[in-house]
RNA sequence: GGGCCGGUAGCUCAGCCUGGAAGAGCGCUCGGUUGGCAUCCGAGAGGUCCCGGGUUCAAAUCCCGGCCGGUCCA
């Protein structure tokens, strides 16, 4: 196939042989393609729905009617019917959720590392969009968060042409004609440009009636740095919205009813929320195609249009059609939760899960908003999760977790909300004029209050204020995009890893036996500190396993491999001292430390079993989030909602144990990476997902499979024991398993026995017998210090009487010295001594052998007339030493040993200025 | 992964901006008052001011680093 021109592209074959002329939109301007003259594109916002009006031939078809009825019409049309992938994209790095079925072959498909499962194929693929997630159920149903894109795909190789344009053109026509049974005059191609994903292309917009049934998009050209790279592989990529199809067949008034069907009036119960009267939706329906979201204003007017046209009294229509509306987002989101949550999303703060955090949030929100309770959340999650389990077995198998996690979620949302009053009061009494723009956006950013929600509650503390109108553009501005995963720093250096890169692949004996200790092999080349083999036992770092080390002998020169990586296929051993004298040719010697990689192998095999076990235990919603597995011990974190009770702990582990008794065998085997999908399902990518043609399985047998780059044992009996050490939540939804396995089990043993043999030592006898004794033994001194304390405090006080000097009435002085240097007993009896007398100054000098201090303290009358800090200053200036203070508590610290200091003058220097200062009136 | 907010008595928090004596309310203990109570009165105990470092005569307070929690976003 050729390169075609951008206009040429859309003068398809069907357009020439059935009559279809171009024409221009005379709203947008845009081009179109229809067998008919028409005044506009026919798609909204250009024209109000009509589709209602036209004669359909299909009977009214439910979603999974409509779904299927595409399904088949591609099938007979030699497509073949691919399983949908989950809403979680986990083999994307670039996006969290699948926004479209193309969505499911990027990268690996359309960069070409990895054929498509099928050519040409179909698939209903579930997708979720969050971008609208505010103004969901205004359109009543063009927009919803989540909907099934049918997409029949065909990829066509340089060497390997499937079929472009004209046939894509034929089947939609062909498809919405013959099958759904439209008029051909009513259909209307728009030419667009679509992009999205890295890749761009020209495509075709289709629709009936006004409403948009499906996009037709001819994916040939990546965008690099802002330019049009044109691909090698061009890509039919086709979305069919099925519950616009659904929704043309039905010709409800809004899309929700032809979705959801009964759930609808269900919804309106849970919620205490009155249905609005046919003929309110149906004069809404008309001109809802024509709103655009980003304008608020506009549903209010739409609803005076409806007062007026049916005779109706505004408020009616507003009261019922605001209602209506929290309804429709509310199964909406409900829907979009459920998908998220039985696909194993957990909640969090980050990540996919604070999307699906996020989704939660704005359903409890309806919910709340119109006094509903949690029981009324958990029923409207049952309504759906009966209606979709057969679209969906997933959500069937996920009852308890998603119940379990609406409920813990309600509860979080719930303190969130009793949080509000005080956080708002916080926020009042910092200014006296309500609240300014950026207090609403820190309320909203950093406590998570909404706007709306503040005013409530401030108003309800007394304090009415209004929203500031330039919040969500204030907002709005804020966001700043920013990448979403970093590439991680190779563990090589670039100049080895670019290289290596073109060396040939190394055998894998640690894969081929991984029981290999002792090999021989030959040396294919040397970069740098790295060696490179033909074959070799050494395990790369990889999937969590640690790096094998060991040695290489060449002839009589022995090397101590520290690193082992892989670079793609190739695997690099850095040795030391520095290969210098090896060649390309020469034949070495290899030996693993077969100590530390047989720990390795118990650590990483009992991983697996344990994954497993807990994914039993608790659910598929347990992904792993991270392992390493050392000598030492192993970790694990998963992705769970609360830290495990004991009790569950007891019950892991002796789950696991048994499995290591069971003695499991453990096998690994290279399996076509769509054969694999379909055998143990999308939960192999436990450790990322491999965009390899062929990937390797490890099945634990009954327990667990995996594709895992690892060495494992060949029966789990080898494992020989299992001990968790530690368990802790490194982050919201993510929990932390860390455990010994064989050998290490008893190592771990005996360095608690020998942890606890030190601290008996040091006790001197048995913890729990001299513990106690110890603690009240502690419990007795603290009691017999603060009595001491008390001495040496009415000691000081009655030195402090003692020395008294009284200057006038409203002036008394005393300067004493305590040989205590207990700062803060000085300082606390100082300040009680003062507050019971006003007139008193009171100077204490203290310290020991390396520094000084005195301090001064004043009652309240006596600071009136003299100021500590200038007693203080006088004094610096006389014996040295800084120091400062209020005018009725100041402190001087000198370098001077106590012994050193006069403190004779410095009486002096304080009785003759406070009988300065006190003496005149 | 990033931004923002927070971490002070058992709990809820004030104090931090502007460095200078560790605070309030509730709860707890004891005593008194009361027929009864979320009664009233009085006394008392209770602190690693998250951790580490720096600046300073002096740090809860300022600066840097870390940990933990919350929240918004990607």
């Amino acid at each position: 196939m050729g390169v075609v021109s951008r206009e040429d592209i859309f003068r398809v074959r069907m357009f020439r042989e059935r009559g279809y002329t171009r024409q221009v939109c005379g709203s947008c301007r845009a081009y179109y393609w229809s067998r008919v003259e028409r005044p506009n594109c026919g798609d909204t916002p250009c024209t109000d729905y009509y589709f209602d009006e036209i004669p359909v031939k299909s009977p009214p078809l439910s979603l999974y009617d409509a779904r299927e009825k595409f399904l088949r019409f591609f099938q007979e049309r030699g497509h073949e019917v691919i399983d949908p992938y989950p809403v979680v994209a986990r083999w994307r790095e670039d996006i969290y959720l699948t926004i479209a079925s193309i969505a499911v072959f990027q990268p690996h498909v359309t960069k070409m590392v990895v054929p498509p499962p099928a050519n040409p194929l179909v698939i209903a693929q579930p997708c979720i969009r969050l971008e609208d997630l505010g103004s969901v159920g205004y359109t009543l149903g063009r927009h919803l968060t989540n909907f099934i894109m049918g997409g029949h795909h065909a990829f066509n190789y340089p060497h390997k042409y499937v079929y472009f344009t004209d046939e894509t053109v034929e089947f939609a026509v062909e498809f919405f004609t013959k099958y759904i049974g439209v008029p051909e005059e009513e259909l209307s191609l728009k030419e667009s440009w679509w992009e999205g994903g890295g890749n761009a292309g020209p495509c075709f917009e289709v629709s009936i009636g006004g409403l948009e049934v499906a996009t037709l998009v001819f994916m040939m050209y990546e965008v690099a740095d802002g330019r049009y790279v044109e691909m090698p592989l061009k890509i039919v990529d086709t979305g069919y919205g099925i519950e616009r199809i659904a929704w043309l067949t039905q010709k409800t008034p809004t899309a929700f009813h032809a979705v959801y069907g009964d759930a609808v009036g269900e919804y309106h119960r849970i919620l205490g929320v009155e249905e609005p009267p046919e003929p309110v939706l149906r004069a809404a329906f008309k001109r809802s195609g024509r709103l655009d979201l980003r304008d608020p204003k506009q549903f209010e007017t739409l609803k005076k249009t409806v007062s007026l046209e049916l005779g109706m009294p505004e408020e009616e229509v507003s009261s019922y059609l605001d209602g209506a509306v929290l309804v429709y987002n509310a199964l909406d989101h409900v829907k979009t939760a459920l998908l998220m949550l039985s696909d194993g999303v957990v909640p969090s703060n980050s990540g996919e899960g604070y999307l699906a955090r996020l989704v939660l949030r704005r359903v409890f929100r309806i919910f709340s908003k119109l006094g509903a309770s949690v029981d009324a959340v958990l029923e409207a999650f049952e309504t759906q999760a009966r209606l979709w389990r057969s679209i969906y077995p997933r959500i069937g198998a996920s009852g308890d977790y998603v119940r379990d996690v609406v409920e813990l979620e309600y509860r979080r949302f719930q303190e969130l909300v009793e949080r509000a009053p005080s956080v708002v009061r916080k926020y009042l009494s910092r200014g006296s004029l309500g609240l300014s723009l950026d207090e609403y956006l820190e309320l909203y950013e950093s406590h998570g209050l909404p706007p709306e929600l503040v005013a409530e509650v401030s108003s309800r503390l007394g304090h009415p204020v209004s929203v500031p109108r330039e919040f969500y553009a204030a907002l709005a501005s804020r966001r700043v995009r920013a990448p979403i995963k970093k590439a991680e720093a190779p563990a090589v250096p670039v100049e080895v890893y670019e290289k290596a890169r073109g060396l040939p692949a190394t055998e894998k004996l640690f894969h081929k036996e991984p029981y290999t200790r002792r090999f021989s092999a030959r040396v294919v080349g040397v970069l740098g500190d790295y060696v490179v083999l033909d074959r070799t036992a050494f395990y790369p770092e990889g999937g969590g396993q640690k790096p094998d080390r060991g040695r290489l002998v060449v002839g009589d020169r022995v090397y101590e491999v520290v690193d082992v990586q892989k670079v793609g296929d190739v695997v690099v051993h850095r040795v030391r001292p520095p290969p210098r004298d090896i060649s390309a040719g020469l034949e070495v010697f290899g030996e693993i430390d077969w100590d530390l990689r047989y720990s390795h192998m118990r650590h990483h095999t009992a991983t697996h079993v344990l994954l497993g076990v807990l994914r039993r235990v608790y659910g598929d919603h347990i992904w792993q989030a991270g392992a390493e597995k050392e000598r030492t011990k192993g970790r694990l974190d998963v992705t769970h909602i609360r830290l495990p009770t004991p009790e569950e702990l007891k019950l892991i582990e002796g789950e696991v144990n048994k499995i290591i008794n069971d003695a499991r065998p453990v096998v690994s085997k290279e399996v076509p990476k769509y054969d694999a999908e379909r055998v143990y399902g999308f939960k192999l990518y436990q450790g990322g997902v491999p965009l390899e043609p062929v990937v390797r399985v490890v099945e634990v047998e009954g327990v667990d499979a995996e594709a895992c780059y690892g060495t494992h044992l060949r029966s789990t009996a080898e494992v020989g024991g299992f001990k968790l050490v530690n368990v802790e939540k490194i982050q919201d939804g993510v929990i932390r398993f860390e455990y010994v396995a064989g050998p290490q089990l008893v190592e771990y043993a005996s360095r608690l026995e020998d942890e606890i043999r030190s601290a008996e030592e040091l006790v001197g006898g048995k913890l729990l017998e001299r513990l106690p004794k110890l603690l009240r033994e502690a419990e007795e001194l603290r009691k017999s210090l603060s009595r001491y304390k008390e001495f040496y405090r009415s000691a000081l006080v009655s030195s402090i009487e003692e020395n008294r000097v009284a200057v006038s009435e409203s002036c008394s002085v005393s300067v004493v010295l305590s040989e205590l240097s207990d700062e803060e007993l000085v300082t606390k009896t100082l300040r009680d001594y003062t507050r019971e007398r006003p007139e008193a100054i009171v100077v204490v000098v203290s310290g020991d052998e390396r520094r000084s201090r005195v301090e001064v303290s004043e009652g309240a009358a006596a600071s009136a007339r003299v100021d500590a800090v200038d007693v203080v200053g006088r004094i610096s200036r006389a014996i040295g030493g800084k120091g400062g203070g209020k005018r009725d508590h100041a402190v001087l610290v000198s370098e001077k040993a106590l012994r050193d200091l006069d403190v004779g003058e410095v009486r002096r220097i304080v009785v003759d200025r406070v009988r300065e200062l006190c003496s005149q009136s």
